[in-house]
DNA sequence: ATGAAAGCGCTAACAT
DNA sequence: ATGTTAGCGCTTTCAT
């Protein structure tokens, strides 16, 4: 490759200074319209195209968003991802990835390198208990951020879906079904998600009366084989459950992995209701009852609060938390012969 | 956020000279124990942090590899801008977004983007008919690309799935189990992926001397809802076929959409084989017997290819066109009994 | 309305 | 082994 064609060469090109080929290239001050025209005609000619390295160096300024998640590979984040940068794009941003493993030292690592690369701003999804060692790296650095999913320091902007009254909602509907033994497959611990998920489990059963019962509890690890695993040994006791729910998508595909090895048929044997939907639900047979997630909107209005302290950069408004509503998606998997839709949002 | 720490900064705390600084930290030539050991103390206590941009500028090179796909929605994309970024990531590279969206426009959009960021090279999934447009600028422009899953020109790196034979053996596996109607939903008309398949398909037929009937032949345009209306026209007819091959994931989930709307059985009634495996397909029920394409693997090769390049920016070795070899799962929804796996490798 | 020139923070000759 | 300094390609103040 050869050098580069620079502002200069279209300056000369067009017999006019570099200024002003800066200025008409960013409508940043009048240019009279020959000048303009030549300028155009040069940039045309000779195939220029704007140095953004240069640019951002000058302007201290990149355009670029920072995305730090937890495993690209994970469903979830996808859409994330995707609306992220969709929404980014229309103001201009770019999306950097940086995939934090779910792990603190890469999540560091992650931070580090947006930071050097001195993106405008990072969305981030916190993996667990970072709490000591990334997000005060952040904080400190000054550089604008929005916390994901997982809500974990309110000096951020947050925002997440609902899980509390979601879970509960869930238990109840089985509940309302007639069963009593409902058992839960949560999370990693140590996620906002999964304490708050637990928790809605643990209220939905108090309000209807039904006694928290510990063998019913188990970690699946947010993960499709540990919880399928989870769910082999929950089945081998001879109290079983008549019901489970799953507390995230992956961990509902093992729960159906593990009903299908041991033949248990969903829903006459075993109802099966899960926090989160999965793409293309609706083809699974049965249907799988889920409360699915405002993926876009979280992403959508994570860019926004994003952008808007990206520009307002100087005033330190005070950082929010946003729970999104959720959407309860009734299929067959629960049991339940009559169908409906209903959404809960929060206060 | 104050003024950035810079290298000056740290010379200045570590009574060195910049370029000192800048050795340390690039270990690009050597430094005495001591200045070192003074350069990283002050680095540390000041926090300083490079900043990539100026460094960029400076050597012209940015380690970002611009990745240019269509619709970040499309679930075949996920795992490899995963695994494009994992792999680039080890080498030192993070990674850029740019959606196509499978639009020609878009897509020169995204280009015009990365090469305005200077992106060291690009990663392209290319849309329908762009040549003209946009890989002519992409090669003008002499930055490393390596084209991926379509292999639309040879002045490329190129890696892709097998397209042809996997797609006759579909077709053959059908004929083996006694099917001789056997219909083909294939994808959006202008890719060369598109074209590959049915060439699969036409050739499986004549394999197996079944005639090529033009009506089995119908397009789903690379989308489920397409698909769907496809098959739901397709079976309107009096003649209908035994068995149907979806030329991409997101149409199997398509077909199977019209075939529950219908109340036709997989595999009894009909069935059902899908070029592109899907994410959990082993959850579904029927089971989805599928041709799976080496995502990663396809990924991982077009990193290297293009890390090889930027490498060897002066030298210009041949670009070579890789097609890599697919895995057939055998599933349920084919209605054979025999369960077996295989591979199809070129050549 | 236009131009000259001083940075932006770094790298890499070129001295010493 | 270390320091000085001229760029990298742009933006932006300051003159004109």
């Amino acid at each position: 490759m050869k050098r580069a064609v620079t502002m200069a060469d279209v300056a000369a090109r067009a017999g006019v200074s570099v200024s002003t080929v800066s200025h008409v290239i960013n409508e940043t001050r009048p240019v009279s319209p020959e000048l303009r025209a030549k300028v155009m005609d040069a940039i045309r000619s000779i195939g220029y195209s704007p140095n953004m390295v240069a640019r951002s160096l000058a302007t201290s300024d990149t355009r670029l968003i920072g995305i730090v998640m937890s495993a690209l590979t994970n469903q979830f984040f996808l859409p994330v991802v995707a609306a992220i940068d969709s929404a980014g794009r229309r103001h201009g941003y770019s999306s950097v990835l940086a995939d934090s493993r779910d792990r603190v030292k890469d999540e560091a690592d992650a931070v580090s390198l947006l930071l050097g690369r001195r993106v405008d701003g990072i969305i981030l999804a916190p993996t667990t208990n970072d709490k000591e060692v990334v997000l005060d790296r952040l904080a400190a650095s000054g550089v604008p951020t929005v916390l994901i999913d997982r809500l974990a320091d309110p000096r951020f902007d947050q925002v997440g879906p609902e899980n509390v009254e979601s879970t509960a909602m869930l238990v109840e509907h089985l509940a309302t079904a007639g069963h009593k033994k409902i058992a839960f497959i949560s999370g990693i611990s140590g996620l906002t998600t999964t304490a708050e998920r637990v928790r809605g489990y643990r209220l939905g059963l108090e309000r209807c009366n039904l006694p928290f019962r510990r063998q019913f509890l188990r970690t699946g690890h947010s993960a499709a084989r540990e919880a399928e695993a989870a769910v082999t040994r929950l089945l081998e006791s001879s109290d079983k459950p008549t019901a489970i729910i799953s507390g995230n998508n992956f961990m509902t595909i093992g729960i159906l992995r593990a009903l299908q090895r041991l033949k248990i048929n969903i829903p006459e044997d075993m109802a099966v209701v899960s926090y989160d939907d999965i793409e293309f639900a609706d083809v699974f047979r049965p249907g799988i009852t889920a409360i699915a997630q405002p993926i876009k909107d979280i992403a959508n209005l994570a860019v926004q609060l994003l952008i808007d302290r990206i520009r307002n950069k100087g005033k330190t408004s005070q950082p929010q938390t946003y729970i999104l509503p959720t959407r309860f998606i009734h299929r067959d998997s629960c049991g339940c012969s009559t169908y409906s839709a209903s959404e809960w949002a929060p206060d």
